[in-house]
DNA sequence: TTGAATGCAAAAAATTTGCATATTG
DNA sequence: CAATATGCAAATTTTTTGCATTCAA
């Protein structure tokens, strides 16, 4: 695995801005200025950087997968269907659930993959 | 809302396979036969079933949503990586969850629209 | 009859691929 | 030096939109 321009700058886009989506670590990295990285490049990079684990994707909602550095302290995303706002929550919050699915289906879930649809406090007052 | 064949048609194909993509009920309801029923007629009906509460949609992967009838028993979609199966359990199994989810964040979940990735019982042995 | 819905075709949006060139280790 | 990664452009894939026509109520 090569160190690369275009991989260090995606990667640092990703740690300005977690939870970007392909699209707008493309605008990122180039609103930076510099040599241009074209879109296949950023994406390019994403699958590299995810294959040795620094990075991991989120589907967030409908649209777009969206990246952030890999984190061990992994975690539960809460989506706000009305606000947006994405809340974390430590991923063993899930581990009742985790176990019962196990027991039940002998299902092993990974619960960070896939964000929870939702409403947050705020918007719900 | 009017009663008109292209909505029955997708209503139909959704009934005969549920968890179905966008793509799938296009090529589903016109290998029937019939008048053809283009794309954007299909794209509509289910945004049309959909509002009025007929049909529902979940995310079960990074592809596009799949749409099925919608079931007054809410269920959890559990999906499995290596063979994509995909197990439906209760919703109610996450209660507790979402009972922890709400007081420790004020977030009220829905925990049907999203599935939870994992792996199944045969692909683990 | 009449507004809602369709069908068609074209546009838009998002991602992938082939290949020659440049670069890392 | 040799294999890997990039940049570019074009091709795919998926979904959306405008508009004239048709059809359900």
């Amino acid at each position: 695995m090569r160190v690369t321009a275009p991989r260090e700058r995606v990667y640092a886009a990703l740690t300005e801005a977690p939870h970007s989506t392909p699209e707008e670590i493309i605008e990122r990295v180039n609103a930076a200025g510099g040599t241009p990285v074209p879109p296949s490049s950023v994406y390019r990079a994403l699958e590299a950087l995810e294959e040795i684990g620094l990075v991991t994707h989120t589907h967030l909602d409908h649209r777009a997968p969206t990246y952030h550095p890999a984190d061990h302290n992994r975690h539960l995303h809460l989506v706000c269907r009305s606000c947006g706002v994405v809340l974390e929550s430590p991923a063993s919050i899930a581990d009742p659930l985790v176990a019962e699915l196990e027991q039940e289906h002998g299902f092993v879930a990974d619960v960070t993959h896939m964000a929870i649809q939702g409403e947050c406090r705020r918007c719900r007052s």
